[in-house]
RNA sequence: GGUCUCGUGGCCGAGUGGCUAGGCACCGGUCUGCAAAACCGUAUACUCCGGUUCGAAUCCGGACGAGACCUCCA
């Protein structure tokens, strides 16, 4: 590695880019609040773990040790500012006349399956909320020993008013609990909160409930921020490196997990706060009533009606990593298909670089080329600028293959190695091999072969004959030097 | 209503106080029986109005527009 400059990392808490300085040397541990598994997640989740998993495999590039702590959310008392139960995961269940947990096991079988399909490394631990219940109401005691948090009624609610006296509530977000109360559009009358901005750690259960649990102040459920904060401390530690998430869940959800941290163990559990913005699909946030929703595999399938034609994953990813995370990216049928003939164009230039031939010297700095791809990764995971500094080694590749500029061998090596490191390791890009399929391949070895003899006799009408009506049949032929190839459109 | 972000060429999308991001499309060229494909190359931009500056699309202010959060949300 020759990175000539050092990683910089935008940290959302002080809204600045800094120098990454890991809390023990050569090791980073990161969470990352995962999804609730009581839908199948969509699109613009993918592009969250896609990101995050761009920034754990980059860590990993650098030979860092990484612990990558990704939560399964699958207790589903969520609690608003009203202090209403939402049980999301108990109103699919509900829904489709199940238990909670085989919701939560059905989403998390297709989420799996997710993560192979656009290939997302697997982290360290994908701990369960469930699984973490007693973490959870042992960091509550601590809250109320603490005098941070009051019991009223069988639940727990934080005390942002006293928190606020020794600690910064809205430190993350950047509100400020006096404008929070007249922002705040209208407040239960019934609420057991002594203060609106207060957050339940703990709720008490109700008799519909379908999953309960026991705890000091009755039986109930934890409330949602408390169970990153119990995963994130139970893996990682009081305080760890890198904490990430959606742009959505800084407020109020990462801003109660540094009230509960600073709280429970008096300190801001991460040094870096990062968080990876949405997706757009024709310009606007996806959403199920604007009709611009749809699946992750659904867009892989060709089964959403949003785009007319199916995208492998790895042109998707490869889309989403020509946007920086920190910007909202915007689907479209145009920028989808833009990916697809880039990306074929880099594949097409990683199969060349086999067979280049290598002369004495360089007509290019590869040295350069390649520290191009450390600083744009360096720059605070620039993905983006990393694809244009690819594409400069497409460029050469092709003129080097043409016969119209040189490589040397040993620069020849450094470009195949850091070429397919940031290709594969880093982007996450897989480049498939032309069909597999047997008989076809043998079908279009004798085709070919009759449509070469063709050509040799000058017949041109039986040549373009065959070219027509295989494209009729989403055949493309493609004649070059060395032959024709075809590839299934 | 409050807080915040953003407004880049036909589209997607980086970046920077003066030095061409990149991809796709377009156009030109090479190649080709023709075409496609492939490859190379050129062009087009920084919402508007003020201000700071030798110089701003880049900094500051305002206008207009878009979006996010404030309620579950990746």
């Amino acid at each position: 590695m020759n990175p000539t400059q050092a990683l910089a990392i935008y940290n959302s808490l002080t809204g600045e880019k800094e120098n990454f300085e890991p809390i023990i040397p050569g090791k980073v541990g990161m969470y990352v609040c995962g999804p609730t598994l009581y839908s199948e997640p969509h699109m613009g989740n993918m592009r969250t773990f896609i990101n995050f998993d761009l920034i754990y495999r980059y860590f990993l590039h650098l030979g860092y040790q990484v612990k990558y702590v990704r939560n399964i959310t699958d207790a589903g008392h969520i609690t608003n500012s009203a202090g209403e139960a939402v049980d999301s995961i108990g109103k699919a269940a509900r829904l489709e006349q199940v238990q909670s947990l085989e919701i939560v096991y059905k989403y998390n079988v297709k989420f799996q399956e997710l993560q192979r399909i656009y290939n997302l490394l697997p982290p360290s631990i994908e701990p369960t909320a469930t699984g973490h219940i007693q973490e959870q109401i042992e960091i509550i005691e601590k809250i109320i020993e603490n005098g941070f948090a009051y019991i009223v009624n069988g639940s727990v609610y934080f005390d942002v008013r006293t928190y606020g006296k020794e600690f910064e509530y809205g430190i993350l977000s950047g509100r400020k609990v006096d404008e929070l109360a007249e922002e705040t559009r209208e407040l239960n009358a019934q609420d057991e909160k002594r203060f609106f901005a207060d957050f339940a750690l703990w709720k008490k259960a109700h008799p519909e409930d379908m999953q309960i649990w026991r705890s000091p102040w009755g039986d109930g459920n934890p409330g949602w921020h408390i169970e990153c904060t119990a995963m994130s401390t139970k893996y990682l530690g009081d305080r760890f490196d890198i904490h990430g998430g959606g742009l959505d869940l800084k407020f109020p959800h990462h801003e109660d997990e540094i009230a509960q941290s600073c709280g429970s163990v008096g300190c801001n559990p991460a040094n870096y706060w990062l968080h990876a913005n949405m997706l757009n699909v024709n310009g606007q946030k996806m959403s199920k009533s604007l009709g611009n929703y749809f699946l992750p595999k659904e867009i892989v399938d060709g089964t959403t009606t949003v785009f007319d034609k199916p995208y492998l994953p790895q042109v998707i990813r490869f889309c989403m990593m020509q946007a920086h995370y920190r910007s909202t990216l915007d689907f479209t049928q145009d920028s989808l298909n833009a990916a697809e003939k880039g990306f074929m164009r880099l594949s097409e230039a990683y199969e060349k670089l086999g067979s280049l031939e290598t002369k004495e010297t360089s007509s290019v700095d590869v040295q350069a080329l390649v520290d191009s791809f450390y600083n744009a990764m360096n720059d605070d995971f620039n993905a983006p600028m990393l694809v244009a500094g690819l594409f400069e080694a497409v460029k050469y590749i092709n003129t080097v293959f043409e016969g119209k500029a040189t490589i040397s061998a040993s620069d020849l090596k450094l470009l195949t190695k850091e070429f397919t490191g940031f290709v594969f390791d880093v982007l996450g890009l897989t480049i498939e091999k032309a069909s597999s399929d047997q008989a076809l391949t043998a079908a279009m070895d004798l085709v070919l072969d009759m449509r070469r003899s063709a050509r040799e006799n000058k017949d041109w009408g039986t040549s373009d004959k065959i070219r027509d009506r295989l494209a009729e049949a989403g055949i493309v032929v493609k004649d070059s030097k060395e032959g024709a190839t075809w590839v299934v459109k």
